[in-house]
DNA sequence: TTTCATGCAAAGGTTTTGCATACGC
DNA sequence: GCGTATGCAAAACCTTTGCATGAAA
């Protein structure tokens, strides 16, 4: 599953969804803005300023769509809104640390978490497709 | 950290809370449904039989208050509301097995993520103190 | 031209808050 | 009796939806 944005329209095409202006510009943003996890309203403050009469409901529809066909992820940080980042490979998965003091969040790669998905598979009969995992705690600044 | 009912009570006195019929309701409530991952509403609709004049926003206080003082655990498994359960021990965690076709949540537990903590604690300079892992796939009944 | 996407505003659902009253300690 | 907790209603949020208009293919 690649990432460029010409790989991603061309998913949409496929899929009859039509590239309109601001799904291009949602995009756009999104890669201009990869290392951070950005909420709904993020994404509308930073497309408005070049498309300004976009309206939050579409920018919704917009990631809402971009996640069913498994460009973006849906996440949650418990802070009272979704979060959204670019969907990960199968084989690149990364964790996340929440700070509980300024909320920042870090990510952490690692692929420990296969072999577990197996026991869980094998003793449980769930058949898992994903995983999240969040630790909670103190970043280096939050830690005086 | 015990779970008893006095022992939970004893904390909430320790901290100046008052023991309140309502907060004592909800509490049993918890402790009657210690199986499920129970939201706000559904505390309410349990807790409203026995003391039917009870606020939906005293109840949402309630479940603060209790995972403040570390006795609950809020959870987000995606379904736009909040739900509680009784926080973990520190050697007891366990993780959820979220099926994305009805809903359904299991739980599994397992122990093998305290190396991966002291792991990424090493790397990152983050203070773990808690984790959350969550497995999204299809249980046995929606594989059909 | 047909069909789907947009923008706006309204509605929906969850959670929080203000305030007068009631109650634990 | 003091100070906190409660219940109610309203507000605050985030997110979704209805509908007429506008634009992509």
């Amino acid at each position: 599953m690649s990432k460029t944005y010409e790989s991603i329209c061309h998913r949409m095409s496929e899929k009859d969804y039509k590239l309109t202006p601001q799904r291009r510009v949602i995009l756009h943003a999104f890669m201009d803005n990869s290392e951070r996890h950005l909420s709904a309203e993020d994404i509308y403050g930073i497309v408005k300023s070049q498309h300004p009469e976009i309206g939050l409901a579409t920018v919704y529809r917009t990631l809402e769509l971009l996640a069913e066909i498994g460009v973006l992820q849906k996440m949650n940080f418990g802070d009272g809104r979704s979060r959204y980042e670019f969907a990960q490979d199968e084989e690149h998965h990364h964790h996340h640390l929440i700070c509980l003091g300024c909320g920042s969040v870090l990510e952490f790669t690692d692929d420990l978490l296969e072999s577990l998905e197996s026991t869980i598979a094998g003793k449980t009969g769930f058949k898992i497709l994903d995983h999240q995992l969040k630790f909670y705690g103190y970043c280096k600044k939050c830690q005086v």
